[in-house]
DNA sequence: ATGACGCTTGCACACAAGTGCATTTGCATC
DNA sequence: GATGCAAATGCACTTGTGTGCAAGCGTCAT
């Protein structure tokens, strides 16, 4: 006992000893397509039944691909982020991978460390949802015959695969709504994160408002959260004019500003303001709030990041850009035309 | 090109040739304790680096442990889950530990596919935070040396590990809270998901309020969601006599009660109705809630599991039960002596 | 009867690591 | 310079798979 202390995984030799086969017949039994006759292939599953055999992936994993998929990710219990985990996750399972999570920091160094991980376990892709690795790294992992993804990382890196929902859209739409129900003095929401997401929704509705004539008061006052939100909106509505038009390049800094303005400043949308978020997030459709917003195509991004890691010749590497969808709800007056 | 097609992880091997030296060297450089020189042990390096090599932890693991540990979970989204994810995925990862993640349903067959995929990649344990997986199922890991814990799931099975949260005293404590508030109507909100820790916060809140002589009305309008708390409020305020107290075993469930009851019955809190709920989410510290509940302590469950995971010698299997954290804020009134 | 053909089956090797054991090397001491 | 000792190194075996190759066996047609 003390001896052989804890190997007790059964494996295929066992089996076929117990089955009085050879091993070859045993791991044949369990590849499809294999050349056993139905007679030995009863005794090996019987055999196998009783001492709870499963075939070992890992040494399977030496010869051909692991199927291990690896997410790195930070921030996990993020609404956003947390729906984005179960959709990749959801989908990859159903398409026959494993999914190994890392939970990493946002910084390089834990990036980096997550991306050295990936290789060690030969994950066939790793799929970044959160921080950047640096150039270096990426080269690393694609010499190693391993697809990198990026999701929502706008960082122009070559030889990965890059989808990303449509921020220039998004900051667009966002402005024409603001701007249609009559909204006069406009805000923009961030984080200090800058992100590249964010800071791209940020550039295109400063932009445009430009274009258009009309002067954005930008407010950065935290990390991506509700306190951040909250603490934007006491700030912009602590001045002697505060804004009617916001567009929160985030659902949770939505939902810390509209309670802000509600309860600190006695605001009501969206008549004394119209807000905008971008994520949509499950709260935002709460009674509480019913933010107007976008919603990210998630179920069709992990379909097509499904697909670029079924093809068996690694696909063009690129970006894909997926169409935000808006989602009317109360926070912003209809179009007062 | 088209005849190796993909394999091209750099292996021992290849970087031993670089290098001039056996593969052996390589290992032992990559080997705490081993014994190489310096001069072997820089030229190891120097082409591991030049190639990009890492050490397959999969190859590895044929001989020792995987370090491998699998969390089945599902409803990911929901904020406790995500938590609780995030939780055990760092301490878990800090020590040492690579986590496999799936993601299933709770019936008894998704849980079954994901115990045998856990087997399946060796994984040291496997940590159950959803569903109820079989006796039969967990025998099988138990006898491949497998360890098994059990995460807010009471249900009685033996040769597994079971960390929970006290659900006993989170419904008696909620009690007295309603009751000290001066609350004369009580009810119980819960799901019709019949989940082992819900079942029993709510049978402890009934038993301990027929012994103090106070009947309470039971409500359960669908899963544990929102919608379900929202959907629970409208049935019980649309009768003559709504409660003025009430326990919802589930903070989502709490927060859509509360929205109901304020946006569609004009009640305010704590004034016209008390409300406890139990869990801790974020969402329940927002301005429009300032929900009264208990935290659970997932920091300390996370740091027992990994103290359970580290010891060679499985740890005498068994329950623990940790107590949950009460938070005061502003959904139930102060205690009316 | 014999050769052809097809289905099974086992041997042996490959995959990528760690390590016990024996051998070689290097260095210091007598 | 020979001897002793420790450090370094390489060989070969181990872990659990999948699979090419060749041998074995049975069936059928000529």
């Amino acid at each position: 006992m003390s001896e052989q202390e804890r190997r007790p995984f059964v494996s295929a030799r066992t089996v076929a000893e117990r089955a009085g086969v050879s091993r070859s017949a045993v791991s044949r039994t369990f590849t499809d397509g294999a050349s056993v006759s139905e007679e030995t292939r009863r005794k090996v599953l019987e055999a196998a039944s009783e001492l709870g055999y499963h075939v070992n992936h890992l040494a399977r994993g030496l010869r051909e691909r692991s199927n291990i998929v690896c997410l790195v990710v930070a921030d996990m219990t993020t609404p956003i982020r947390a729906r984005l985990v179960d959709v990749l996750t959801r989908k990859l399972q159903a398409a026959g991978k494993v999914i190994m999570i890392i939970n990493t920091g946002t910084d390089e160094e834990s990036v980096a460390s997550a991306l050295r991980q990936t290789l060690n376990y030969r994950a066939d892709a790793t799929v970044v949802l959160s921080g950047t690795p640096s150039a270096k790294l990426i080269e690393t992992s694609l010499a190693n015959g391993q697809q990198v993804v990026l999701i929502n990382r706008d960082d122009p890196l070559t030889g990965c695969h890059n989808l990303s929902v449509d921020n220039e859209m998004g900051g667009r739409e966002a402005f024409f709504l603001l701007r249609r129900a009559g909204c006069k003095r406009l805000a923009l929401v961030t984080s200090t994160a800058s992100t590249a997401s964010l800071l791209e929704r940020e550039r295109v509705f400063v932009e445009v408002a430009k274009e258009a004539g009309m002067d954005v008061t930008v407010m950065a006052a935290g990390p991506t959260n509700y306190a951040s939100g909250y603490e934007s909106a006491r700030r912009l509505f602590g001045r002697s004019d505060g804004p009617d038009g916001v567009f929160c390049v985030t659902d949770l800094l939505a939902l810390g500003f509209m309670d802000a303005a509600r309860h600190e400043f006695g605001l009501s949308l969206p008549g004394d303001l119209c807000l905008v978020g971008f994520d949509d997030i499950d709260e935002g459709d709460w009674q509480s709030y019913k933010l107007t917003t976008f919603a990210q195509p998630f179920a069709a991004m992990g379909d097509h990041l499904v697909e670029l890691l079924g093809q068996t010749v690694p696909a063009e590497t690129g970006r894909r850009i997926f169409e935000p969808i808006p989602i009317w709800r109360k926070s912003v007056r209809p179009s007062a035309e």
